[in-house]
DNA sequence: CCTTGTGAAAAACTTCACAGCC
DNA sequence: GGCTGTGAAGTTTTTCACAAGG
């Protein structure tokens, strides 16, 4: 979370970084964002703020985001096609290697500069050094891919389908359901 | 949260589910979710568990679900097309109304069945009965057409770009920033 | 026997307040 | 004066435990 905001500084060309700036643009409060800051350890200087870069590549360590880190994309329908795409990505150091899919009219083709494999071609990721896959397919398809993600050694899952998934617990299931975070927005209207 | 699991045990024609069934599928505790469903006034069968349809009535209400829900689409990129496309939304209840862009290019074409527009035509969403926009523009773009979205009257806002957008206090926005998700996974695993 | 609904206890999180340092 | 780092206080959330009902 606070990756983004930081980042966004970065590019600003900004050397220090106050919590109280940050809390503003956060809205958050300052002592909670020291308080964060100082389980990273403290190195945060009194009467000036953070440095940009050192407390960049302080979150980078922690969230383990310093080296690149492959993905798999699996199912390439519209949404999977956004997220092969997505510039986003490249900020948190992701890179999609893979992008898999059950359709036989979609096997073959490319997405950028990736080629769209059979699901069942789903090798060994860990020995590939693949440890995370976004899953973009149905959600009746969802729990089965799944299975399959876990036994080729994926080690985290970035769920798009609306619906929850069971995996064994040493694989981490992050899930994004788009309706439902849609759907929050009446209540407050 | 609860609309997604009870849909599917809805589907399931199942007539009544306990908290413990439902603390199993969302990897919650029981009293949680007894705890919640208090909230909305008691309803639970003591011995039996919650009437489903009950339950799913119930929520739909209180999140102000039960009539359908209009929305505009602003972008239409990959991200834009996917979300107008994205079958998801019929659960809740919404329906895509509007699609927005601003490239003179794909003005006039249309996603499905909706015809995209110039964001310069963007009217008057109150009087149209929309109070709800889906923001799938760049991060660059996202403050401006939010601006305008608030002037047309908007008061809720799903923000897919991976920035903060500051609007007045009676808007409220919700951001999903997909490669921020994607982030936290590398940490557990 | 199974399950709800809820007060009380525990835990987690947030905020405040301020000493210490630049 | 401005800002960090942190213990203490306050608040919210979560969990437990159990009475009461079908």
């Amino acid at each position: 979370m606070y990756l983004r905001a930081i980042s966004f500084l970065q590019q600003q060309a900004r050397e220090y970084v106050s919590s109280q700036d940050l809390a503003d643009q956060l809205h958050l409060k300052s002592p909670q964002i020291r308080k964060d800051f100082s389980y990273f350890g403290a190195f945060g200087v009194k009467g000036t703020g953070y440095h940009v870069d050192t407390l960049i590549g302080r979150i980078r360590d922690i969230l383990k985001l310093s080296s690149i880190q492959k993905a798999a994309l699996i199912g390439a329908g519209r949404l999977g096609k956004a997220l092969a795409l997505y510039p986003g990505f490249g900020m948190y150091g992701f890179e999609i290697v893979e992008i898999f899919d059950s359709s036989p009219q979609k096997i073959g083709k490319k997405i950028g500069n990736t080629k769209i494999k059979s699901i069942n071609d789903l090798g060994d990721m860990e020995e590939q050094g693949i440890r995370l896959a976004i899953l973009a397919v149905p959600s009746e398809a969802a729990q089965e891919v799944a299975d399959r993600l876990v036994e080729s050694g994926i080690r985290g899952i970035l769920n798009m389908a609306p619906c929850y998934i069971t995996v064994p617990k040493r694989v981490r299931v992050q899930t994004i359901d788009i309706a439902m975070e849609l759907g929050i927005l009446p209540y407050y209207v």
